[in-house]
DNA sequence: CAGTCGATTCACT
DNA sequence: GTGAATCGACTGA
């Protein structure tokens, strides 16, 4: 049987640890996004770890940025990006202040909300694909520059913070390839999911895109 | 200042 | 499985 999940908010503690010990650790926890219309609260299954200036993977590999500003801020707040000129995904940041290493939030299963998120995503055929990749999870949790910066771990009534939810075991803990990272970046093994979870991502490598004629 | 391309998703074949 | 959508941050000249 599975134990109630825990309502207490993540301590900024738990997010100043390195990235690659905060983000399996991820996986289980709670998300709560807090709308005019209601709360939806989204139980993570799959994540990434971007290891700060020395994964080339990340964003901020190249040093500090208008962009990804918040990456090098404290622990605990959420780095919202633009991309593809269409979405948004977010992340939650790790390790000491400076260190910029973040986690990319990829997938979850909406345990509450679930008629506020399916408005947000009508292209989703089923609740499993309500949150089943990074830029659908942002936008089934209404996530958009906006809350870039947000403090997910502050007292109070805040629009996103994290709960401790349940923690999954090591031995439940899959991992691999990140998703869609180009060149040295793809080599790491640092996407983590909860196996067997249907609303985790499939995997796809990253495919460089065409020139344009 | 112009060119390039992205931590993606969706429609279509 | 393939290609389009769509725009702004970043890069290098």
């Amino acid at each position: 049987m599975i134990a109630t999940p825990d309502r207490t908010p993540l301590a900024r503690a738990f997010f100043d640890r390195p990235v690659l010990e905060v983000a399996p650790d991820l996986l289980g926890r709670l998300l709560v996004r807090t709308t005019p219309d209601g709360p939806i609260t989204l139980r993570l299954t799959e994540v990434e770890a971007y290891d700060g200036p020395n994964d080339p993977g990340s964003h901020a590999y190249r040093g500090r940025t208008a962009r990804n500003g918040v990456m090098f801020g404290p622990p605990g707040h959420v780095y919202v990006y633009f991309t593809y000129g269409m979405w948004f995904c977010m992340n939650l940041v790790c390790g000491p202040e400076g260190e910029s290493s973040a986690v990319l939030l990829r997938a979850g299963e909406i345990v509450e909300g679930a008629e506020l998120a399916r408005k947000r995503r009508l292209s989703a055929r089923n609740d499993m694909e309500l949150a089943k990749g990074p830029a659908r999870l942002a936008t089934a949790l209404g996530v958009d520059r906006a809350l870039d910066g947000t403090d997910a771990c502050a007292a109070g009534d805040t629009p996103l913070r994290v709960l401790a939810g349940t923690p999954v075991t090591p031995d439940q803990v899959g991992n691999g390839p990140r998703t869609g990272v180009a060149g040295d970046g793809g080599v790491h093994p640092w996407r983590f999911w909860i196996a067997n979870d249907p609303t985790v991502s499939p995997y796809r490598a990253h495919v460089p895109r065409r020139r344009r004629s």
